[in-house]
DNA sequence: AATGTTGTTCGTATATTTACGAATGAAAAT
DNA sequence: ATTTTCATTCGTAAATATACGAACAACATT
């Protein structure tokens, strides 16, 4: 019946979910790019990127299960955009958690 | 003689740094207590953060090494301060990371 | 049907993170 | 001098993160 007692506020775990996102350079790079432009696509970052591919798909999905990228096979290549909600929503926190 | 070429511009790894001191929410929780009054000791933190005195003076230490926060000893007490500083440049790269 | 392109997932190794209690250190109070 | 208070560091365990190449899957092209 989860009697649970949450130990955290939403906003704390939110912040912290968002952060640990961003707390790899290679991803704040990956997020850099996409929010400069609206997509790209994986191969390309893969060509710019000092990393394996395997490597990247492994970030690209932190990313996506923090919810702030969405991807979407465009046949034969895989496009990554912004998810612009949860970027905005992630903004506001961030600039809150700041003053 | 460090041949090592840089894989991430100092902007990124200075915004992957202090996101990963904030990627713990407890971290967050420290933080947004330190920014509220002007200081804080360690033991009146102890006695609300739902972790042992040995975890906080871990996270304590992740804050201090990304610069986010200073101690100094108060005896017998330690007390904990933001880094100014710090504290507005990881303001100022998050501002315009998130455009 | 066989091949090629693109990306993900798997298997694995290594390093880092998180957590706790025990031991320690440093300073104050008795 | 001994004890108490406060916090850090040590030792350790378990979980998570990071990285790579190999294997695989999906789809297009030949």
């Amino acid at each position: 019946m989860a009697v649970e007692t949450k130990k955290y506020t939403d906003n704390q775990e939110l912040i912290a979910k968002f952060s640990n996102a961003l707390g790899h350079p290679v991803r704040v790079a990956i997020l850099q790019q996409l929010s400069k432009q609206s997509c790209c696509f994986h191969g390309d970052m893969a060509e710019v990127l000092p990393i394996a591919n395997s490597t990247l798909s492994q970030h690209l999905k932190v990313l996506r299960e923090a919810g702030l990228i969405q991807g979407e096979i465009d046949p034969p290549k895989t496009k990554y955009c912004i998810n612009k909600d949860n970027w905005h929503l992630a903004k506001g926190l961030m600039i809150g958690f700041f003053d």
